[in-house]
Order: structure tokens, then C-alpha cells, then sequence
DNA sequence: TGCCCCCTGCAG
DNA sequence: CTGCAGGGGGCA
């Protein structure tokens, strides 16, 4: 599930918590979402949590580090034994469930620096998320089939205008493909096409340089308030503190069907575009 | 470039 | 029961 401002909030959270850690033993409950050795995490210690598009790194005093990606239900939920609990992902009830809970695919423990035990989990319902131990240099290699992220300043208004002049796919599937840009998930790219007012099926090399240019800002500006914000939680399950952003109530147009638009007398609409839920007004957006 | 698939669970 | 879910890889 989680986005851009959703992975940088959980990342900012773990980096709080996880370095100077030991990871004392991992225990895998399904294949699928542990890719590599875990021999070769073993007692390391945690530098620091860092992220990359939509994955977190976690930087180990080895020759490897540990990748995670969330995909749609995944949650990183670090607990330790003096009752701290936070982390972040998909709002459920694994929150406040015992842990491991069903949903756990993969466990580790860890010794902080004051000897003392905390336990970070990996749940992920759909099981479409990973954990990936590899060295710097593959890591390197992953990172390089994703553009640069949305908010780094590599993405400019030239270099936006000439991914769209290359395509004659729908915009919306153009700000959703990371080899474009990497970050932007369906909340985003929804309500970052309505703050610009462009269609979403508008085809991205019809976009004039000023029209580009609006977008790529909107697109920005909606980031940077999820950021701040914490990110989303759209689904209202029970958050407690495990995980509840401020940016839903904000959001522009995701999930608001038959609504009425901020910006114009509209009634926001549901369509199905690549194969994505998209949420727009065809009051504003052309 | 678009379609199907990976999977589980919940709402309609 | 069907359809849908904040992701994205593989395939023709």
C-alpha cells in the first residue's frame, strides 16, 4: 500500500529506533518473502535505515544490507521489550495483535545496544512484498532500474517533459511507471493529475511544456504534503500508533467517489484506467 | 504498450 | 459470490 511519503515516514520511524541494534537471529515463515542468505545478516549491526524509491534499506556493518519493499500490505512493525511499538505499513489488526501474528512472514530478533531484546517483524497479507539481503553493489544494480525519486531534485521540469514527449500512453500510466518517475503510487498520481487539472487519460505527449510543467509541480507539492503529514491512512482500521498519517484528510480526489471537487462544481468520478482505480472530476481536469 | 498474474481478505 | 485493494514483474 504504501507510497512515497508512506515508506519515508516508516523509514524516518525505524531510523529512530534501529541503529546500533544486533540482528541476533532470523527466523523466515515463508520462502517468498525472503530473498538471499540470512547467514549473512547475522549478527550485524544496524547503521542506519535509509530509502529508495519505495524501498527501505536497512544499512548493516557488513558486506550486505537488507531491502524491503512493502508492496500493497506489507508492514514493518518493530517492538521491544520495554513496550515500544511503531513501524508503519497497511493498517490492520495486526497492529495490536499478538505478534508474530498470521500474517508475519519474516522475524528478527535483535539486541540493542544496552543488551536488551526488541523484535522487528515483516507481515504482509497478499505476500507480494520482499525482504532481499544483498551486497552493496547489487543494491546498486537494484536501484538502477528505477528513476529518480519524484522529490529529488534530478527530476526536473526538462527531464519530465522529455519522458512525456516519448510516449503515447495515458498520463496517468506514465506518472505511475518508475522507470519515469519513482514514487508516485495511485493516491498520488490521482490527486497530483487533479491539483494540475489534467485528465487522467490525456496522452502524455499531448501535454503542452507548460502543462508538463504544472503537473510535474503538483505531482511534487502532493508528495511533500504526504511527507509532512506522515503519509496516509486510508483504510480505517483500528491505527493506534502503529501507523496513522495525516494526509487523508486532504487528499484531493483517491477514494471520494461521487463527491463533490475542491475545485470546481464537480462530482468526482471512478474509472478504471490500466488496470488501476482512478479518481478524477471531468469538471476540472482536460 | 497493454494485459495477466502474483495472493489474501473484505465490502457490496 | 464478484470485484476490488496505496505495487509492479513478465509476457506477447
Amino acid at each position: 500500500m504504501p507510497e512515497l511519503p508512506e515508506v519515508e515516514t516508516i523509514k524516518v520511524r525505524l531510523n529512530k529506533v534501529l541503529p546500533g541494534s544486533t540482528i541476533s537471529d532470523v527466523s523466515v515463515s515463508k520462502e517468498k518473502s525472503f530473498h538471499g542468505n540470512t547467514t549473512a545478516i547475522l549478527n550485524k549491526t544496524v547503521n542506519k535505515v535509509s530509502r529508495r524509491a519505495k524501498i527501505i534499506r536497512i544499512h548493516l556493518d557488513g558486506a550486505h544490507d537488507l531491502l524491503v519493499h512493502l508492496k500493497m500490505t506489507g508492514q514493518l512493525i518493530y517492538h521491544s521489550d520495554d513496550g515500544l511499538r511503531l513501524g508503519g505499513g497497511h493498517p490492520t489488526a495486526d497492529w495490536v495483535s499478538q505478534l508474530p501474528s498470521k500474517h508475519t512472514r519474516v522475524f528478527f530478533k535483535l539486541i540493542k545496544e544496552d543488551q536488551t531484546e526488541a523484535q522487528l517483524f515483516f507481515n504482509d497479507m497478499r505476500i507480494f512484498g520482499w525482504i532481499k539481503s544483498l551486497t552493496k553493489e547489487e543494491i546498486l544494480a537494484e536501484f538502477s532500474k528505477y528513476a529518480p525519486d519524484i522529490n529529488s531534485n534530478k527530476v526536473t521540469p526538462e527531464y519530465f517533459f522529455s519522458k512525456l514527449q516519448s510516449t503515447a500512453r495515458k498520463i496517468k500510466q506514465v506518472v505511475l511507471d518508475n522507470a519515469v518517475i519513482a514514487g508516485v503510487g495511485n493516491i498520488y498520481a490521482c490527486d497530483g493529475l487533479h491539483l494540475a487539472r489534467v485528465h487522467p487519460e490525456r496522452i502524455a505527449n499531448s501535454l503542452s511544456r507548460d502543462e508538463s510543467d504544472i503537473l510535474l509541480a503538483s505531482l511534487k507539492e502532493v508528495i511533500a504534503q504526504g511527507i509532512d503529514l506522515g503519509g496516509a491512512t486510508i483504510d480505517n482500521y483500528r491505527n493506534v500508533d502503529g501507523f496513522s498519517g495525516g494526509y487523508q484528510s486532504v487528499v484531493r480526489v483517491y477514494g471520494k467517489e461521487g463527491q463533490a471537487c475542491v475545485q470546481c462544481p464537480g462530482i468526482i468520478q471512478k474509472k478504471k484506467i490500466g488496470g488501476r482505480g482512478t479518481y478524477f472530476c471531468e469538471g476540472c481536469q482536460h
